[in-house]
DNA sequence: AAATAGCCTTGACAAATGTCAAGTTGAATT
DNA sequence: AATTCAACTTGACATTTGTCAAGGCTATTT
């Protein structure tokens, strides 16, 4: 169950794990199963734990005064799930983590986590590359979302995660994009006779 | 010179500095003085430095292929300037850095900065803080920047970062918010009236 | 003091995107 | 097999935002 974790952690931090620090981050992150449309965070609580995706898919959204979703971001294996803000903060989130497949987890708890980074120079070493990954890839977003038309948005996102187009709605895809689904369908129809 | 950097260290850590710290810092970090218009990063150059911004402020912007520029983020006092996706890959920038200020700076190169979060715990726990703050920031910027209109999207800004407003001209604010000048100027209007 | 350049505003119009409603398709459920 | 539901598409129209052009204001430069 641990090992997709394991594989994940010698890549990111480019070194190889002891039989010791093996079981230690075993005991610390737990598994769990969530089905399809199960949350693993609602908006009101806090985010205190973090996900990472053995197998399956979510996504990060909130609802607006109007009852619209807006998708924040999608999760796959070997994906972070949580809630930074409500994480770091410890206060209530402001978005919803559904499952979009019957999916397995491995969790930790915000304490367990700064603990973890202390005690294993690998774990630290991979949360940091994780952190820059993951702000190269919103710099990426911010930039796209303030300076491309929705044509453009959904280019870079065909170029960049192939993949969600395999394994999400297209209505999704639209809300991740910050379109509305209507706009999407007349986009990629317009994309066909190109 | 440093002082604003230790004081950030400090603050961000929550511990205080030795000398040792102190000199092993101010051995890596070496001032700069840019005036306003000047370039700390241009597009195409690899960005092989951060800078942590004593005095003055700055932008960071792309063009596009109408000559368009558009905002990816602003830098005040006590904030780093870097191209995450440059600085990290080592890639070639698709943007700019320039200076609206005279401005003060400390930069650092990539190698010593890794040296230096090896070599000092409190540097390491500052750059962990200001990588938490920044995911935050981001992941509220992404969220505005998909679910919000634009009169939304300044109405956060107005309430998040009300320094803004003196630091920078509307323009400018409008080109960080994903708007045209003339939008901008015309949500403000519409403001006044309410 | 005059000239210049940058910034902001406004109007008229164009383009992009959203909204609402209807209809189709295909998968999931009964 | 029939039913239900979710996802996608399309048309008509509304709203938001962008573009272009002009004019005014202010600070800086000459």
């Amino acid at each position: 169950m641990h090992e997709p974790l394991f594989e994940y952690i010698e890549a990111k931090s480019e070194l190889k794990l002891t039989d010791e620090e093996r079981l230690l981050i075993k005991s610390k992150f737990q598994p769990k199963r969530l089905r399809k449309r199960q949350y693993f965070l609602q908006e009101g609580d806090v985010s205190k734990y973090v996900a990472f995706i053995v197998k399956g898919s979510a996504r990060m959204f909130s609802v607006d005064d109007k009852g619209h979703e807006h998708i924040i971001r999608f999760g796959l294996e070997s994906w972070w799930l949580n809630d930074a803000e409500s994480f770091i903060s410890l206060t209530p989130s402001r978005y919803n983590i559904e499952m979009l497949e019957d999916s397995e987890l491995l969790i930790i708890s915000v304490a367990d986590a700064y603990e973890l980074r202390d005690k294993s120079r690998l774990f630290d070493l991979t949360i940091k590359a994780m952190d820059k990954q993951a702000s190269m890839a919103t710099q990426r977003r911010i930039h796209a979302a303030i300076s491309m038309t929705g044509e453009e948005r959904y280019d870079e996102l065909v170029n960049t995660y192939p993949q969600f187009l395999q394994r999400f709605p297209q209505n999704m895809i639209a809300s991740y994009l910050g379109l509305s689904p209507e706009t999407l369908s007349r986009i990629r129809k317009n994309l066909m006779s190109k």
